[in-house]
RNA sequence: GGCCCGUUCGUCUAAGGGUUAGGACACCACCCUUUCACGGUGGUGAUACGAGUUCGAAUCUCGUACGGGCUACCA
């Protein structure tokens, strides 16, 4: 019998999750949901010096608003729990400790000094970044060179330590990686990590290893940049738990920005979001902008997240998350990053604008608004107006200039597109027409253009001429939908006055 | 430097030994539209290079080049 499917999405709250965390978050969404397992965050703060108020609750309302609600989480509660590393403190000593025990592991009592001095007295240009490997431990001062009473005695003394994995030689340590295949490795290039650091707080590896193993996580999803350590990591379920117990693991490829790895950087030079929504940093109060701030719906967003690196092998690209869960294979995962292309991640928004329903995204638009200066009263006017517009928004916040007109009559008609052609008849054409509008009870854009045309052939004008024109009274300038949906999206009273108005002001 | 991973149009990708190497974004042209868009049709454009295996290679193998990641008491 195969086990409950459980998978983990685990950040570090050091600040905005960008694109790249979100397509994690989203692929073992995907994969839990289709599998009817669980899909569990854990918040991974073991690094106090990193940690940034506000990151962990800013990650959970991305989630929020991606649609991507685990099922265990420091905010979520669970079976499982705590879900926050560092209350977990006091679980990992004893695993590292029964590593030394064993001998797959050691004290090590070296300051940082020490350290620096060790690598310093080792850098060449041939070796730039020494490590603390087996070609060094037995020069530096850890409990494998020194005499047991003194390691007792340091340990007694509360002498700062860490504990390092002792890299064994010589071994090719080997998995499967659910995307790349066979992964191997040779032990004898890897050097001691730190496994307990001198606070105990246990580093990314060790606590990983033991908190996979205790929340029974089954298949571990993960970026790419992980995959340099996942030797360590093997080894120590090897040593601590044993490898069938071990998750299934898949290194995802990284999303690139125009010049390597994406970063924050990118957005700002670039112009283009980089984070879920907007962060803004506690010590700078600098504000990252984000997706949905820049005018993305959520839909979108996901659906533009989920093709880069998968699809499901037809042509199709237009995917809801339900669909997504349905149709996603992690087997079908890329294995090479792809660079990340705001042009395409904005034809998704514009193709979702046209397809959801406009109550889906009015209340932001509401706000794009309202920061313009208009108020929103009547909202089933406000959700006809969207609807009439929305094939031709891109982004959110285009909406204003598509159809701030409904929302504000035109003050000035500028007749010049127009004046060439402009004379008395066309004139009258209008004051007559607008005066048969009074009488009309069918509002419709089709009977407004019927009657439109009648009346232009029996004053002997072209109707196209005439459009241009009207258009400019009900909208001031050479924009917006067809101008007889204009008018019955705008109502007669609506129509009449600004047909009014613009002639009063018309030469 | 060492280790690991990768490489199909500019970008995201399809094609798992036999296709005129397909689609999407972007770009260009034309059409639709007496506004601006949307939309429609078409076009430009790719298997990094070199060997090998094979009747046949984008696809398998090796090498080279290039790109990326890692190399912290950060994740």
């Amino acid at each position: 019998m195969s086990k409950k499917v459980r998978v983990r999405f685990a950040p570090s709250p050091t600040g905005g999750l960008h694109l790249g965390g979100v397509r994690t978050v989203l692929y073992n969404y995907l994969f839990a949901k289709q599998q009817g397992g669980d899909f569990i965050v854990r918040i991974e703060d073991t690094d106090q010096s990193r940690y940034v108020a506000g990151a962990e609750e800013y990650i959970f309302e991305t989630l929020k608003w991606c649609g991507l609600q685990p099922d265990e989480s420091t905010q979520h509660g669970g079976d499982f729990g705590p879900y926050r590393q560092s209350e977990r403190k006091e679980s990992y000593r004893k695993y590292a400790e029964d590593l030394v025990e064993k001998g797959f592991a050691y004290y090590a009592f070296d300051t940082g000094e020490e350290l620096d001095a060790m690598r310093s007295r080792l850098r060449t240009a041939d070796n730039p970044s020494p490590q603390y490997d087996r070609t060094v431990r037995m020069d530096m001062r850890n409990s494998l060179l020194l005499p047991k009473e003194e390691v007792d005695s340091l340990l007694q003394q509360d002498t700062p330590h860490v504990i390092r994995i002792k890299m064994p030689e010589g071994e090719t340590v080997s998995f499967t990686d659910v995307i790349r295949g066979e992964v191997s490795f040779d032990t004898s290039v890897i050097d001691d990590k730190v496994l307990l650091k001198a606070d105990g707080m246990p580093t990314y590896h060790l606590a990983v290893v033991v908190d996979d193993y205790l929340m029974q996580i089954t298949h571990a999803f993960r970026g790419e940049e992980w995959l340099p350590s996942a030797p360590v990591h093997i080894l120590l379920w090897r040593y601590l738990f044993g490898e069938e117990a071990m998750p299934q693991w898949a290194h995802l490829p990284l999303i690139l920005g125009p010049s390597g790895k994406l970063s924050k950087r990118d957005g700002a030079k670039y112009g283009f979001p980089v984070f879920g929504m907007n962060w803004k940093d506690p010590k700078t109060g600098e504000v990252t902008e984000g997706f949905k701030e820049a005018g993305f719906v959520p839909e979108a967003f996901v659906n533009m997240l989920a093709m880069l690196g998968w699809n499901d092998g037809t042509e199709e690209e237009v995917f809801s998350l339900e669909e997504l869960v349905q149709k996603f294979s992690i087997e079908k995962v890329h294995k090479g990053g792809a660079k990340f292309d705001f042009d395409k991640a904005k034809w998704f928004n514009h193709e979702w604008i046209k397809k959801l329903p406009p109550t889906n995204y009015k209340l932001q638009v509401k706000n794009i608004f309202a920061a313009k200066g208009v108020e929103i009263m009547d909202d089933v006017y406000f959700e006809k107006v969207l609807e009439l517009v929305k094939d031709r928004c891109t982004l959110l916040p285009d909406f204003w200039e598509h159809s701030f007109f409904f929302f504000k009559a035109p003050k000035e008609v500028d007749f010049t597109p127009v004046l060439a052609k402009w004379n008395v008849s066309k004139k009258d054409f209008f004051y007559s027409f607008n005066k048969t509008l009074h009488s009309i009870n069918d509002w419709k854009a089709s009977s407004l253009e019927t009657l439109f045309k009648q009346l232009a052939e029996s004053a002997g004008i072209k109707a196209g001429e005439l459009q241009l024109p009207m258009r400019l009274m009900l909208v001031g300038g050479k924009f917006g939908p067809p101008v007889f949906e204009i008018a019955e999206v705008l109502g007669k009273a609506e129509t009449i006055t600004r047909i009014e108005s613009a002639l009063e002001q018309a030469p």
